[in-house]
DNA sequence: TTGTACGCGTTATCAA
DNA sequence: TTGATAACGCGTACAA
């Protein structure tokens, strides 16, 4: 069944079965009904691939996200296609793991579906050294690129992120607040977001003029699979003399690991030690006490992302840069006599 | 660029360079040279769109899912995933809730998009009323059909699932054992699969000869979100006096809940309560102590089903059935004495 | 080994 | 208000 078919047994030419099909209202309203109850009989379906190759668009847009298994990209990635869908896109998801030359590929294969606009979903993708991210500017050349939580100049590129340096410096002086002064900080990562949540906590100390010594900086080098190992690498810490009142994390899993240590090695949680998450996700109430966390608003960003991205592809006019803010959630492991703030 | 400025650079024609693209060797090697390096320098890239209008495909596979931000769907969409872009197919994904229409709806859509196949993961598509599968037999009529832990029996529809009736009746055989004859059953689904989990607590009384309590099976209305309502739920049912030494939970996250009724209680774990999970979620990790819980092999399941999958669309024989066993997995919440099983 | 010419199913332009 | 027809860019018989 194609539009031939449908314009023979219509009585009509294959352009005014068209107009039916696209909703012209050049259409004599007898000949419409016509048309239409045809191709409802029919059970017609106009063919995606030849209508793509005339429009040279399928409405199509490429999600790019290292792991979709990842908790909150699994998130980004619900929230993205569920509003996308809403405005008649579709979706081509791709994991590009954490290699930039695989990343490089997954964007090269979005470009020869000829996708109306790719989405990076996390700051992974961008590179410190700016010449390596000119996959990413010659992409812009062609089509609308949204970046979920990370930060380009360029045009045609589009940024909606959470200000996760002033969100974790928030956390930061929660427990400075409270004498904490000596706070590990655990992270995982070096993207572009790990970068501003660690310079946020930095700020905490700077501005209340104290030292931020670097001892309790450290990095963990593993995912939220090796949640045993985190728990071991604090206790290491704790071992070797390391003398801490509070934890905050760039990711909750690291903050459930420190819970662990503490919940083992008897350290009553807030009393004693602070601990706080980032992205407050379901761990964040798994654990016992409940972790507290910062919740990046992701619902939020994705929803602007996809809005943004729906008015770029319609020709309006676009905010290049779009940041919100971050909140604090006190759950059980922040001294809850300060909840009140 | 299109394939005719390339012949006209090349000095050859269409089909020359067609042939060269799609690597077929009647080609003179010096031609393939010429029209390769033309074909680098230009950066061309054959259009998708008219490729798909000639041959009826683009290489694109749709995936459905009620909740790709949900940790079990999300690990098979990122599985899947992985494995089909190995295999050069891309992969349109559809998150479609858990009501029929809507997922009628995203069917009707990934049809419209000339998807080379759909994949269905989770057993929320099919339902007991035969007759409310047709949307699936008729999409089986255009292309292959391929159920993730769900079950069908219909030409061009091929079914990979975990034997989880079995899983959970060695789950609860496991309890049983340790003469823990009060076993609660927390469930929150209907759907093919978490009926096959309860016949299997079933059955592991039935073995023995026990009578089942239906007061121990309970129903809880709610997604991992509602943690904290589903400790409520427990203690509720703890606090109207019914009496368990045992709890096996249809998903982790209601394991998860009991634990934290236990922890609140003071009950000891597993002295006094075994409690066992299923899906060996990340969750799992994250309580204290750790949680025991079915691994329904899930990895092994999507690597197999896209196996089937490229073999179908090769025209292959492929099986209709694939069933492999789940493993229990032993952490802190059951007897470890008996681990050794 | 290479080239010609047509079909794939739309949409859009222009003329009627 | 409608129709004829040219793009869109590729793959592929068939011919040479």
């Amino acid at each position: 069944m194609n539009i031939y078919d449908i314009s023979k047994l219509a009585g009509v030419s294959t352009a005014t079965v068209s107009r039916v099909i696209n909703g012209f209202d050049n259409v004599k309203p007898a000949t419409r009904e016509k048309v239409l109850s045809i191709i409802a009989s029919q059970g017609y379906t106009p063919n995606a691939f030849a209508r793509g190759l005339g429009l040279n668009s399928m409405k199509t847009i490429g999600i790019m996200c290292a792991d979709s298994s990842d908790m909150y990209l699994a998130k980004a990635v619900y929230y993205i296609e569920g509003a996308l869908r809403e405005n008649g896109y579709h979706c081509i998801l791709t994991c590009t793991g954490y290699e930039r030359k695989s990343q490089r590929e997954s964007m090269e294969m979005l470009m020869s579906q000829h996708v109306d606009c790719i989405i990076l979903a996390g700051s992974i993708f961008i590179d410190k050294d700016d010449s390596n991210n000119k996959y990413i500017y010659k992409a812009a050349d062609s089509v609308p690129i949204m970046l979920l939580n990370a930060n380009l100049d360029h045009k045609n590129i589009y940024c909606i992120s959470c200000d996760d340096s002033a969100a974790m410096e928030k956390a930061t002086e929660f427990l400075l607040d409270n004498k904490r002064n000596n706070i590990l900080y655990l992270y995982n990562s070096n993207s572009y977001s790990a970068t501003k949540k660690l310079s946020g906590y930095r700020k905490a100390f700077e501005k209340r003029g104290l030292k931020c010594n670097e001892d309790y900086i450290r990095y963990f080098n593993g995912t939220s699979k090796d949640l045993e190992k985190v728990c071991g690498f604090v206790t290491e810490l704790a071992d070797k003399g390391l003398k801490f009142n509070g934890v905050v994390a760039s990711e909750d899993f690291l903050a459930v690991g420190a819970l662990k240590y503490a919940v083992r090695k008897g350290i009553k949680v807030p009393k004693d030690l602070e601990i706080i998450g980032y992205n407050n996700s379901v761990l964040t109430v798994c654990t016992e006490p409940e972790l507290s966390s910062v919740d990046n608003q992701l619902e939020t960003l994705c929803t602007n992302l996809v809005r943004i991205c729906i008015g770029a592809l319609s020709g309006e006019s676009m905010p290049q840069k779009t940041v919100f803010n971050g909140e604090l959630i006190h759950r059980s492991t922040s001294a809850s006599s300060r909840k009140t703030k």
